[in-house]
RNA sequence: UCCUCGGUAGCUCAAUUGGUAGAGCGCUCGGCUGUUAACCGAAUGGUUGGAGGUUCGAGUCCUCCCCGAGGAGCCA
């Protein structure tokens, strides 16, 4: 007799086997009885029946309640009235722990603030488990891509003591007595590294105070930020599309049982990423928004319901490029065949999950980083250790970070990026 | 920071014009040999978010505060 998990229970009909798990949901009718076991990989229903299993062993299990942690064995059967058509059939059950109350999460309806108070309990429940499954698979995907082009896996400092962007949207935190921040963004470390390594990417998180309180901001998500040397910026943006298809192809390949669940169109999500993405001139972006109605004009930036319209229009994920000098921070070069432009382009996603990726080539003289640094009022000091990757050896380079939690949203068709991370930190949550 | 909606039993929600706070689910007990968020019956369960005010009388009206949800701005 063997322990198996229950996604391998099919491989296994037939012979008698041990599930250690949790209960999940118990039916009775009388003489007989159905324990819904999960275990994480999956869930399986157990059967007992009164003249066939002994009185005592019936009587036990018909008190347990939802989330008793239970090991269970059994001789598994085909059978298709049971969920997902195979069922054990149960010869023994120990139980490892009975819950001391009854489990808060019920079956039915429960509105985002208790689940989310209920973060630590709601995870073993319904979609969650899928959804933090395909997680799982999406940051693996993205370590495979890079590390099968020739990248190398890197790290930036979570502390500290500049900023990549404004200040206004820093965490910070006492060190020994000096300011430092929580990053937002590894991409200047980035830089450093990959004059070192050629290629290099991490997946880390990054903190912003924004006081956002929408479906698509947390304070603290994962990022994968990849910095190229010798990259211009069209090789920059052939390979976060790549990355984005390669993405959704091993979600797709590896978690089409958990996508079903979700009941996302997993026919849709590939088609949508059929290469190449679509890539629109920021100026253009702005004529076809307003062609559609929105109030826009150059140089604003997009909100909500224009991401959505772009993605209605592209049914696929589409780069809006060159956007305004004035939008875009001081890193990132500015185009030679229009000086007002930067060579910076965002990658929207379809059906409305906003911006996946904010990527550029960056400037790599010395001369225009400072210039630039100049013209934004920012102190050249802290950033001195920057200005001397244009001192050293500065070739052309690019790079671009990819949110991870949007991402995952977007592949699981889920509308909230709450439920794509275990423990989203959000504006005024920050327990459990 | 701003806008909108909300806060009533452990959970999800009702409560007419200001007039006796109620249901479903969960827990508990009982029934049922194929359930699929099982079903049927019974019982349990309340400082109506907080403070103040108006009134003979406030879950309901007014003021302030707290909390939650959705959105805007900002961003990935």
């Amino acid at each position: 007799m063997r322990t198996i998990t229950i996604d391998e229970a099919p491989r296994f009909v037939g012979e008698e086997v041990t599930v250690r798990g949790w209960l999940y949901n118990k039916r009775s009718s009388g003489k007989i009885l159905f324990l819904q076991v999960r275990d994480g990989t999956g869930v399986i229903q157990g059967v007992l029946s009164e003249p066939d299993s002994s009185p005592s062993l019936f009587a036990d299990a018909d008190r347990l309640n939802r989330e008793s942690s239970l090991i269970v064995t059994g001789v598994l059967h085909e059978d298709h009235r049971a969920p997902g058509g195979c069922e054990l059939q149960i010869k023994d059950i120990t139980v490892v722990q009975e819950p001391t109350d009854p489990f808060p999460i019920e079956l039915k309806e429960h509105t985002p603030g208790f689940l989310m108070d209920h973060r630590h309990l709601w995870m073993r429940t319904g979609r969650q488990v899928p959804i933090l499954r395909i997680r799982d698979t999406v940051f693996r995907a993205v370590r495979d891509f890079f590390h099968r082009r020739g990248f190398v896996a890197t790290e930036a400092p979570i502390l500290t003591g500049t900023s990549v962007e404004g200040t206004t949207t820093l965490f910070e935190v006492d060190y020994f007595g000096e300011k430092a921040y929580l990053t937002q963004s590894g991409q200047l470390y980035l830089e450093a590294t990959a004059m070192a390594l050629g290629k290099v990417y991490w997946i880390g998180p990054v903190f912003r105070a924004e006081k956002s309180k929408t479906r698509k901001h947390l304070t603290e998500f994962w990022m994968a930020e990849a910095e190229m040397a010798y990259y211009d910026y069209a090789d920059n943006n052939r390979l976060q599309e790549e990355l984005i298809a390669y993405i959704v192809g091993a979600a797709v390949a590896e978690r089409k049982q958990e996508l079903d669940l979700l009941k996302r169109d997993t026919e849709k999500l590939l088609e949508e990423v059929s290469l190449p993405f679509p890539r629109v001139d920021y100026a253009d972006a702005i004529k076809l928004l307003q062609e559609a109605g929105h109030e826009v004009s150059f140089g604003d930036d997009f909100g909500a319901p224009h991401e959505v319209t772009l993605g209605e229009h592209f049914r696929k994920p589409v780069f809006i490029e060159r956007f305004p000098v004035s939008m875009k921070p001081f890193y990132m070069k500015r185009d030679p065949s229009e000086q007002s432009r930067v060579l910076a382009a965002d990658l929207i996603a379809p059906e409305g999950y906003g911006e996946l990726i904010g990527g550029s080539q960056r400037v790599d003289t010395l001369e225009e980083l400072s210039a630039q640094l100049k013209e934004r009022h920012l102190p050249s000091e802290p950033y001195e250790w920057y200005l001397d990757l244009r001192r050293y050896g500065s070739v052309p380079h690019s790079g671009f970070g990819l949110g991870m939690a949007r991402t995952i949203a977007w592949i699981c068709g889920v509308p909230h990026i709450r439920e794509t991370i275990p423990f989203a930190r959000q504006l005024n949550r920050l327990y459990p």
